[in-house]
RNA sequence: GGGGUCUUAGCUCAGCUGGGAGAGCAUCUGCCUUACAAGCAGAGGGUCAUAGGUUCGAGCCCUAUAGGCCCCACCA
């Protein structure tokens, strides 16, 4: 056996022992009919992105859970994989161009793609490296990327499928335009912020009139692109004005007015500009009414030609131009300031413009129905509960979806165009012949997808499908998918109704969200703030044993999470504190032979912590099996540092430092046993601290990773032993208590005496007097019914069943002595008033469960005994 | 406008189906006791946001109020 280290290391012994586990291939999972599977596909990272901690959370919670399933026999497989994350790429990739003074357009789409491909084969692979470092058992073998051939093969099909379903439809609609970009994104992609503004109040004059129809705008450079001016039909201020026409500010246009009930006539002038090819409401305005839709922008939102002088200006310096030129026109009434909602772009925060564009969509209303169906049902469970009210918020107010992308890197849309009549056709290959002229030149749709639509397909896309592989039928549906609750809209229900629509069945049974950590100011992590904490630099200083216990304790599932330091140290300590228990039983581990230990031979204690363990274990198997991760590890760290290391090793102490001692065996294999049925239970959790401790500590099995999970064993329940010994902890805390209140130096050991008349509750003490001197600073030890020979002004201790008294010759303070002993008459009373006040409620009593009411009166009895005490023992010292 | 969520010890947060308020950190006191000072022993500290209600019994369930946070949404 080894010696072990002082304190704990991590970062030698890390690195290490995922080498062995690497090696062993523990991680990597085949088909084995004779197994039941348990699945989890890993939320693909971004091949752009560097590991956070929102990945360390979601891969530590995706780990515990496959360890677990892992060790209790499962046929465990975390498919693990990267996204291709088109816009992000496309950026970097565009921007590591320009600095070599480079721009997209004149690369070409071949040359800029072989560079994208590139530029994926070297960072791609460095966020898998990162969460390697985690300690992440991913069966890497089988790592996939959203544009490998088999996911894109996926992709097509699917396109395909939905396309002839009549569920993918290209239109002409008002999109989200991101300008900056350069492409449409869909309606997730867009984030509303409140911004500060100014409501600009214009006149249009109306023709052939003096009159003017005053409007209120937030955008009025968008009045270039004005069709009509709307009312609401009811409004009597304007009923004379509907069907007038007027001229258009500027630009001399003449426009309608017209009535559409779309207007609120309580908000602004109740006149309502609208420009259908830049609004999305005036766009349904228009179409109902048949204005025309003139666009007035580009696609980099500078002005078209269709914006006559204003040509070449960006929007917002045009904006400048044409309030100045209406207020020398006189037609500027009133600017107001006014705050109001901006749609802008999540990755670049680009304010948006809507566009009408060509597009392609996903019809959402039937597709989504079976999703939503599922989780009604129960057939798919999102945990924490509340996630399906969000979810079906949603779903209620769906959408179609845009799924084409004016980018390059993704998968280019399957649809081919004749060149001579515009006839498209949409297929897995370029058909090379117009099916309606015969023209023998068709081009690919240039546009690429969503990146969204190849991830919707994750969960049997990597798999194999549309292949019917042996892993697709063997691993799918899969179990459980751990993500935050930030991606429910754009990931979890776009996989449920892909799972439902493609392979009929939903793709996992239960998703498990966690919230977003933040900094320790509750801040969001960002790096505008400069507010990240890189997990690495967390691994580096304190193990990743450490950060995963962070990432896990101390949380409500769904919740969002402060992460400080300290936090991290906490978790450390821990970590150090079974490494030193283990060191410490490994250090007297060969002072008896274990190997012929029956459980007759342990004395009370070893059946109390055996007892004690194992009630453990059905608990955290229990928690981890509704995962209530943070609870079953909260419950671990309770027992091992408080019940085994602070109480259990101290107690048996004594007995491996006493020669002669004859249950050192006993005490030795239950020291074993119960820390190896603790470092399993901590092993998802603490994987590297866990094995590391193992393999040190026995030589039967090579790694704890894949040792069985512990169960529960009717034959460890020792339920008579469990009271005892707590009855003992109870003394040696009433003694302790005693000791401190009345300023007793440790160095001064005291004869005890435990008085009781129960025959019973003196054999339990008889057989436990070694641990008053180990625990309670004892120098001898009488057990007595009776107060025989001690001495008058012996300080006590009333405990349940029995009162202990330690006579001091000196420094006894009777005034102490009475005053703390009226604290816990105090208490006693309390307890009292409290337990008369419910069985004296007779409607307690005839209502409460019989349980209820038993444990009411145990607690009576036994406070009734320790009050008839302390009040005698008060009596005397007042006497 | 719709929806969600939070308010518990000085700080950060747990508290599972309603049955005597918990943890970590911080504070105070005493200990270098031969696994661990990244430790041990003891202590202080909460009208569980407020007001009602349901119940034998409410931190937990219901209603309202106040304050904080988040998501969704086409009020120009």
């Amino acid at each position: 056996m080894k010696e072990l280290e002082k304190n704990y290391n991590p970062t030698e012994i890390e690195p290490r022992l995922y080498e062995k586990w690497v090696q062993k291939r523990y991680f990597h999972a085949e088909v084995d009919r004779s197994k039941k599977p348990f699945t989890i596909v890993m939320p693909p990272p971004n091949i752009t992105g560097q590991l956070h901690m929102g990945h360390a959370l979601d891969n530590t919670m995706q780990d515990i859970l496959i360890r677990y399933k892992r060790m209790q026999g499962y046929n465990a497989l975390w498919q693990p994989g990267t996204d291709h994350a088109s816009i992000a790429t496309e950026v970097r990739v565009m921007e590591a161009l320009k600095e070599q003074g480079i721009c997209k357009e004149e690369l070409g789409r071949e040359r800029f793609l072989e560079k994208a491909w590139e530029w994926k084969k070297e960072y791609g692979g460095r966020i898998i490296n990162q969460l390697k470092k985690m300690g992440s058992s991913a069966d890497w073998e089988r790592e996939r990327f959203t544009m490998d051939q088999g996911c894109s093969e996926a992709v097509l099909e699917v396109f395909i499928r939905l396309y002839e379903k009549g569920w993918i439809y290209k239109g002409s609609r008002i999109v989200n335009w991101c300008p900056v970009c350069q492409t449409s994104i869909s309606d997730v992609e867009v984030e509303h912020e409140e911004q500060e503004g100014y409501f600009w109040h214009i006149l249009y004059p109306v023709k052939g009139s003096e009159e003017f129809v005053e409007i209120a705008t937030t955008r009025p450079e968008t009045l270039l692109g004005d069709t009509a001016v709307a009312v609401n039909p009811d409004d009597e201020r304007y009923q004379h004005l509907i069907g007038k026409t007027l001229i258009l500010p500027l630009v001399g246009r003449e426009i309608p007015v017209i009535a559409d009930s779309y207007v609120d006539k309580e908000f602004g002038t109740g006149c309502v500009k609208i420009t259908p090819a830049h609004d999305p409401n005036d766009f349904e305005v228009g179409k109902r009414h048949s204005l025309q839709e003139i666009t007035v922008m580009n696609d980099d939102a500078t002005i078209n030609k269709n914006g006559g002088k204003y040509e070449g200006m960006d929007r917002y310096e045009a904006r400048k131009v044409i309030v100045k030129e209406l207020e020398e026109a006189g037609l500027l009434v009133k600017v107001v300031p006014h705050s109001h909602n901006v749609g802008t772009h999540d990755r670049c925060n680009t304010t948006v413009e809507p566009m009408i564009k060509q597009q392609w969509f996903v019809k959402m209303d039937q597709m989504i129905q079976p999703a939503v169906e599922a989780v009604k049902k129960g057939e798919v469970k999102l945990l924490p509960e509340r996630m399906e009210k969000i979810y079906f918020n949603w779903t209620d107010h769906i959408r179609d979806w845009c799924i084409s992308r004016q980018l390059w890197w993704g998968h280019q849309i399957p649809a081919y165009y004749c060149k001579d009549c515009k006839e498209f056709v949409v297929a897995k290959k370029n058909p090379g012949k117009c099916p309606k002229c015969g023209c023998t030149t068709m081009t690919q749709d240039p546009d690429t997808l969503d990146t969204w639509f190849s991830s919707a397909l994750w969960p049997f896309s990597t798999l194999g499908w549309p292949e019917k592989t042996e892993e697709l039928d063997y691993f799918y549906p899969t179990d459980v998918l751990v993500t935050g609750y930030d991606i429910i809209f754009f990931w979890v229900i776009r996989m449920i109704f892909s799972g439902y629509e493609q392979m009929e069945k939903a793709p996992f049974h239960t998703v498990l969200f966690h919230g977003l950590i933040r900094d320790a100011q509750g801040r969001k992590m960002s790096k505008s703030l400069g507010n990240g904490i890189d997990p690495l630099e967390i691994i580096e200083k304190y193990g990743a044993d450490a950060l995963r216990m962070t990432l896990v304790t101390g949380n409500a599932p769904g919740n969002d999470m402060r992460f400080y330091q300290e936090r991290v140290e906490a978790s450390r300590n821990f970590a150090n504190k079974v490494w030193n228990a283990s060191r410490f039983i490994m250090m007297n581990l060969e002072k008896a032979d274990t190997s012929k230990v029956k459980l007759s031979d342990l004395t009370a204690a070893d059946q109390w912590i055996l007892s004690k363990v194992n009630t453990l274990t059905k608990e955290v198997t229990e928690n981890l099996d509704k995962y209530e991760l943070g609870i079953a590890l909260q419950k671990v760290y309770d027992f091992v540092w408080e019940e085994f290391c602070d109480w259990y090793i101290e107690m048996v102490k004594p007995r491996l430092w006493k020669e002669e001692d004859t249950t050192k065996a006993a005490a030795l294999w239950t020291l074993k046993t119960v820390l190896i049925t603790s470092l399993k239970l901590l092993h998802p959790y603490l994987p590297f601290v866990t094995e590391e401790i193992f393999c040190n500590l026995q030589e039967e099995e090579e790694s704890i990773m894949v040792s069985e999970w512990p169960l529960w064993k009717e034959e460890w329940n020792f339920a008579k032993q469990e009271k005892e010994v707590e009855l003992i902890k109870e003394a040696v805390r009433g003694i302790r208590t005693v000791r401190t209140s009345m300023n007793v130096a440790p160095s001064k050991k005291a004869t005890v005496y435990v008085v009781t008349e129960e025959e019973e509750v003196r054999k339990i003490f008889e057989n436990s007097k070694v641990f008053f001197a180990m625990l309670a600073f004892a120098s001898e030890v009488f057990i007595q019914s009776d107060k025989a020979n001690i001495a008058e002004d012996a300080v006590s201790a009333v405990i349940h069943r029995a009162v202990i008294y330690m006579p001091f010759a000196e420094l006894v303070d009777i005034e102490k002595e009475i005053a703390r002993l009226e604290k816990e008459q105090e208490r006693l009373k309390k307890e009292l008033v409290r337990v008369n006040g419910m069985l004296g409620n007779e409607r307690f009593v005839s209502k409460a469960p019989e349980e209820k009411i038993a444990e009411e009166r145990e607690k009576l009895v036994k406070y009734t005994e320790m009050m008839e005490q302390v009040e005698k023992r008060l009596e005397q010292l007042q006497k």
